[in-house]
DNA sequence: CGAACTATGATAACAGTGTCAACATTGCAT
DNA sequence: ATGCAATGTTGACACTGTTATCATAGTTCG
């Protein structure tokens, strides 16, 4: 049975899971791009290289549960967008705009995200990160506009997505400058009106 | 001063720099992701690891190198179709999906250059680079509509770019699954007529 | 309370990587 | 023919992820 309480001591840790965790999170903050070593991140625990292996099985497992807590904050963030947002051609608006806004404020977090996710049905629980997906799917498709078949709201929230992710894609990789001004006119420029 | 005609021993190999760029090229063209080790490409070309260090300062001199030439291709796979579809709002979608399905079909090409790219300042020569995007760049905004201010033309380049730039890198990543339909359907949803 | 068990840590080692310094071989030019 | 520059090789260093083995400490139970 596994203990409830954490043990800290010279020798143990406490709760090296948790640390690790909020380390590499920290780590990758800070950064560009998700470059984060075990023995590095180990050596700023001050613990050994293997210990990490009592709580991951390897890197990508760690990897992909810092990709999870990355993707559960965008999806909170999406959510908290569209609610406060509304619905409507000016509810997608704003959280097109807090989605590219959240990938240039959190370059390395964002690009976790989406360099982790393909692997997930290896190394993560993918019922989770579907999960955290889909919340992520559901602030987009709240903002869709109505009074469209279910089809094109699907087709319109593809539409959507592509459009946020990609402009937020060309910014982090230094293709387009960021220009809040620029995001906000690329965005509106979409218009869901039926040809 | 260099000899013109490549040298061919057992000793010397004749032209290192081409023939690494070849095989590295159809190494990652097999792949996902552009995962290549220069170790493992030097043995593959039948030669010591360091020699490659004699015709590329770095490893990342190399998958520049490799980036370049993946970008001329789409660049080129993009002006032909700019040319073939005419411009206006037809034009736009021929191009659009192109590009989609350029990225399906190489999609480890495709990552290539948008993870290369970033780096171009310090590595590789940016003019190339940049003579690169602007052809790219240039393909798109041949196929956007007549009857536009600049700016909007501009802005509507950026909106389009993104759009099919995001719906690439979203099913690369295993997030929505390749369905040309899907795809043809997603891009002809965009409409630029001024609001 | 003491002994066994489990959870968690450390060390040593292996294979692999990118990279550098030193040495070897070849072709070209004077 | 000799010397130089281009090119290739060997050996080494520091680093990485990973595994096998051993050490320590907390928990549980007779």
């Amino acid at each position: 049975m596994p203990p409830i309480l954490p043990m800290s001591t010279a020798y143990h840790h406490g709760d090296l899971r948790a640390a690790a965790l909020q380390m590499g999170m920290e780590r990758i903050e800070n950064q560009d791009h998700p470059d984060l070593g075990l023995r590095a991140l180990a050596r700023d625990l001050g613990v050994s290289a293997t210990a990490l292996y009592r709580h991951f099985p390897n890197k990508d497992a760690l990897l992909d549960a810092l990709a999870l807590e990355a993707l559960g904050r965008l999806g909170a963030n999406q959510a908290k967008a569209a609610r406060d947002a509304g619905g409507g051609r000016n509810g997608f608006i704003e959280v097109g705009i807090t989605y590219v806004t959240w990938a240039v404020e959190n370059p390395a977090l964002f690009r976790l995200i989406y360099t982790r996710v393909e692997k997930v049905d290896f190394d993560c629980d993918p019922t989770e990160m579907g999960e955290a997906f889909n919340q992520l799917r559901a602030g987009i498709a709240a903002s869709m506009p109505e009074g469209m078949s279910a089809e094109q709201r699907n087709v319109a929230a593809l539409h959507a997505w592509s459009l946020v992710h990609g402009l937020a894609m060309l910014i982090l990789d230094g293709q387009v400058e960021y220009d809040p001004e620029m995001v906000r006119k690329t965005v509106v420029m979409t218009d869901f009106r039926p040809a």
